[in-house]
DNA sequence: GTCTATACTAAGATAGAC
DNA sequence: GTCTATCTTAGTATAGAC
């Protein structure tokens, strides 16, 4: 018998990304073997390059996928409205959006260095461009008056990296749920600039 | 000849963790081998075994060393004078501390899933306690009415991130010097924080 | 589309000579 | 203290049968 029972075509290719993903956050992607991979969907390790060319490009597909759906989310959400309007819809929706795909967003962060040159490069220009929306609210905001920043590019850095921060120690079980911590994060970003 | 000129046991040792931290940051702890520390070195791969029972011990004395180090630098530091005096004085020296040494800081972030059980609690233990000399200072700021905040632990979590984001981007060629930095993010925390 | 089998490379760690 | 040589295990990827 060359199938195993229940096998199908339709279905592994979804199955062995999901278990890349959570093996990667787990893990790693280094300490990540294909075999490991295959075991995870039942399948044999030959069996994985039906679906993709290396390890490599299950890494970089994956990561690509997750900025991508990233920007686009923003961009839908994003109403142009006045710069602090835009500037809590953008706290809520990052918190929201990372909170709800913990293991992309760990990968996203932690696996740049192990892309190869070419596919960095895509992935880091990604990456800028969602900097580069909060930066746009910052400066709209301090060209109209209503924040007040010392340095726009500074002030979009570091409020990314303390929204991210979230991910880091959040859990469903805890004292606050998503919507109260996106309240007292937004709290603390309307006053870092000023609002 | 069993021994290339030039080599020296005296200095093996700390050549040895100064190749693996670089190493580790640059490719990750599961990405780097054994033999490629010693070719850094310029030892062959079984001469490592004299300095370190294997590489796990490597990765977690590297950890524990600049986390205690962390620790100990605060706690020198911190003069217990009035909250607002000392967050200011614990965003410059996390600054300060931070991009000073960047390889080790950027490993004691993502390796910890690298960690085996044991370890990864030992440098847990020593991560919470640096978190707590900064809530400490936030709710001794709070109880004297000089910090409005609506929740202690989460502001010094947010706090954290937003500082240390700082190794993420800062380039000694930049515009900015660290000090000039670190004073634009002390403005930010401070009115974050309400101070 | 998946299997078994395997080619090829490299990993962590140890033994014994010098 | 370091070397060379080696044990054992495991990695990515491919070939050919079914």
């Amino acid at each position: 018998m060359a199938r195993t029972a229940g096998s199908d075509a339709a279905t592994t290719g979804p199955r062995i990304r999901a278990a890349a993903q959570r093996l990667f956050a787990r893990h790693g992607y280094a300490a990540v073997s294909m075999r490991q991979i295959a075991a995870e969907v039942g399948v044999q390790a030959g069996a994985l390059y039906n679906y993709t060319p290396d390890k490599q490009s299950l890494l970089f597909e994956m990561m690509r996928a997750h900025l991508e759906e990233l920007l686009a989310s923003w961009e839908a959400e994003d109403e142009g409205a006045d710069p602090r309007a835009a500037l809590r819809a953008f706290c809520h929706f990052h918190i929201r959006f990372h909170l709800a795909r913990p293991e992309a967003v760990f990968i996203a962060y932690m696996e740049l260095r192990n892309l190869e040159p070419g596919n960095f490069e895509v992935i880091e220009g990604l990456r800028k461009r969602y900097e580069t929306a909060l930066e746009d609210i910052l400066r709209a905001g301090k060209a109209e008056g209503v924040f007040t920043l010392v340095d726009t590019k500074l002030a979009a850095l570091a409020v990314i990296a303390m929204l991210t921060g979230v991910t880091t120690w959040y859990r469903e079980e805890g004292r606050l749920s998503r919507e109260r911590v996106a309240e007292i994060y937004w709290d603390m970003v309307r006053r870092a600039v000023g609002a």
